[in-house]
DNA sequence: ACTTATGTGATAGTAATGCTATCATTTTGT
DNA sequence: ACAAAATGATAGCATTACTATCACATAAGT
């Protein structure tokens, strides 16, 4: 028996908290793997429903919508990541360092040991790379927002900000720089597997040392020189 | 009477050619307006058809589905950016220079003297910002990529790219660089108006300037020093 | 001017999607 | 053992995405 993390969310994410049972979980479960299969457009209630034989009413007592679903796995992987940037920085002084172990977390969090069994953790990373933007890119992004919907990202942007202020106090867009990591994170290991034109690093069989690399080099540039 | 610029897309976009006829450009013209409107999941082609006042039937002549006439929208302000760029340019030898030009085209293209006449530069930009992420994050994206859907944005990163590379020979990541700061050009515009937390910037009244300036800031540390 | 091709409108229809409602049944907590 | 809560089963409805057909208008070629 292992003790397993309980990952707290925005409660107006769900309609009742697939955390606390089994059929919730189930719904986390594949639902992660059904929206990297199929990619968020083509994934719904009902394939879902299937796949766990279960039935669309019942995963509508969960999420109002899939849109919210989406939202709530996303929220968990930046949550998780947000617990394991503390975690690993919790002895760390050097903000340099602490910096690298941030961008670590950002190309590779997914390749921690898993912490919670109903979750595919690097299945979710391959969710956030590829769906997580329409998470916020929505009509109603403002109305979320006032709700705290994004409140997960923004204190990962946040924590990060706050160390590259303490590496270098007089930079000047800390925040930018933090939100643009992860984004870079994602965006270019998205390209380099689909679109490797517009980038120049490459990842080979999940291998993100050359991302890793480039921000660690970027960040570096801009803070330390 | 003026000349008007005609945009060359990949055949692979349209069923006809929306630019060779009055209807084609009135939807292109209303597509624009509504998908700023109401966001490119909420717009569909009935609600554009009573806009203009034809058919769904009629406008499925010209795209196959929203999707396509997305890419089309999204690839046609990426060549009239690619088309301003050059002409801007064109006698300008120093790189540094140039790059700053290309900066300016990334935030504010739609500033410029509108080109042409069914094309709102100024709300496409907004689409751009706020959709363009949706048009190659999707499972088709390989198969879109070997249709040459995204040749437009492969282009500019080209052109950046080389300019880069201009300014500093050594540099290893010009691509990246290069599409990094257009999409942190699109992304901190939009987190400014919708996620102020997640930037350091503002945008009061469309003045992108802070944008422009951060993008020169960061281009500048990364490769002049 | 006549004919043919082409473009558009009007209408209908179908399959899938997104969501709600109701009732029966099973599981859980006490 | 019983009540309360969770789930399953089924139905249904409005919207969406798309296709098909036919009629009409207009432009083009001879």
């Amino acid at each position: 028996m292992s003790v397993e993390i309980k990952i707290s969310l925005n409660k107006g994410l769900y309609k009742k908290d697939p955390q606390d049972s089994k059929l919730g979980r189930k719904i986390i479960q594949y639902s992660i793997i059904l929206i990297d299969k199929h990619g968020f457009e083509c994934f719904n209630f009902k394939k879902l429903a299937e796949e766990i034989n279960s039935t669309e009413a019942s995963i509508y007592r969960y999420f109002e919508n899939k849109h919210l679903l989406l939202t709530f796995v996303v929220n968990w992987y930046l949550e998780w990541v947000n617990y394991l940037i503390k975690i690993n920085t919790i002895n760390v002084n050097d903000p340099k360092k602490k910096l690298k172990i941030i961008i670590n977390s950002f190309v590779s969090a997914s390749k921690e040991n898993p912490s919670v069994s109903y979750v595919n953790e690097s299945i979710l990373h391959n969710i956030v790379i590829a769906e997580a933007g329409k998470v916020y890119h929505t009509k109603k992004v403002d109305s979320e927002n006032s709700k705290g919907f994004f409140s997960s990202y923004k204190t990962l942007a946040t924590t990060t900000s706050n160390v590259i202020s303490e590496i270098c106090p007089e930079f000047k867009y800390p925040y930018s720089l933090a939100t643009n990591l992860f984004e870079m994170s994602n965006n270019h290991i998205y390209f380099a597997k689909h679109l490797p034109q517009l980038t120049d690093i490459s990842v080979k069989e999940d291998d993100v040392n050359e991302v890793e690399k480039m921000l660690n080099y970027f960040s570096q540039k801009l803070l330390f020189s």
